[in-house]
DNA sequence: TATTGTTATACTCTATAACTATA
DNA sequence: TATAGTTATAGAGTATAACAATA
């Protein structure tokens, strides 16, 4: 088995989606979803010590620029999204050019409970580290992010 | 910026694949060919303390197999590489179904030169790390795949 | 002039199904 | 019957280019 860093990176997402996958599915969700509902729970980075969704909605260029993804991919994943009732699209107030987009209260419920499947899908996937290793791989992946 | 296991996998091997492409530009091949390369290099399991290509070559389903990829896939791989004249196919001496696939010397080449390129581009990508979290890094996702 | 959202389009990676030749 | 290679095809996921509305 390849010891490179690619290989390792690569499969090792490939078995974690194998998990969260299935977590998911009774969401109606897969984990690129999640990760913009969550962004989009978040609001303004000022405001992350104000709590969720403090600071105002965010745009969907905002969402797209925090998850490192293109803003015509965003468009399509908030088109999923508000077909499946999650977020909510309304012009924003102060710049007519942006949508503000926030969850709505069916998103922050899926949000929740999405999160907690993926919890348990990860400590699935971890469940033959030590403790110490484990909070030290995300430590580590953060730092190289 | 989330802690997801998901979203830091993906990320980090976004960013290591920033580095490892242009490596491995000048020799015309990506990470996944070198992989291919390794793979073929390494021959059948059995062989491992034996030395590179002990234990005869490998089939393309053999080696599709070590890197977990599809079989149709390592077809095009095949294609590709052969036609850039770093591997060779030849009828399996013993089973008439497959297809034996050597590296030329000029495949050995690249993948002595490849992989020189990309151990610096990990080099580079562990750089903020302290030797110990990155060779930790590298055992622990060894056991997670 | 620059930015936001949008659409059309294309490209990469991968998998599924069906075919052939061999076993 | 099963396996190895191959081809055709389709589905994700993503990015580029161009346009309308707004700043």
């Amino acid at each position: 088995m390849s010891r490179r860093l690619g290989y390792l990176l690569k499969h090792a997402q490939l078995r974690l989606a194998e998990l969260t996958g299935p977590a998911l599915a009774p969401y109606g969700i897969d984990g690129r979803e999640l990760a913009v509902l969550a962004v989009l729970e978040t609001g303004p980075g000022a405001a992350l010590e104000a709590g969720p969704g403090a600071g105002g909605p965010l745009s969907q260029q905002e969402a797209a620029q925090r998850l490192r993804i293109d803003r015509t991919t965003m468009v399509a994943m908030i088109d999923t999204l508000e077909a499946k009732g999650l977020v909510s699209r309304r012009p924003h107030p102060g710049d007519r050019r942006k949508n503000a987009v926030e969850l709505t209260p069916r998103g922050r419920d899926t949000l929740r409970d999405g999160g907690v499947a993926v919890d348990g899908a990860e400590r699935a996937f971890l469940s033959g580290l030590t403790d110490d290793d484990a909070s030290l791989l995300r430590d580590v992946l953060s730092r190289l992010v």
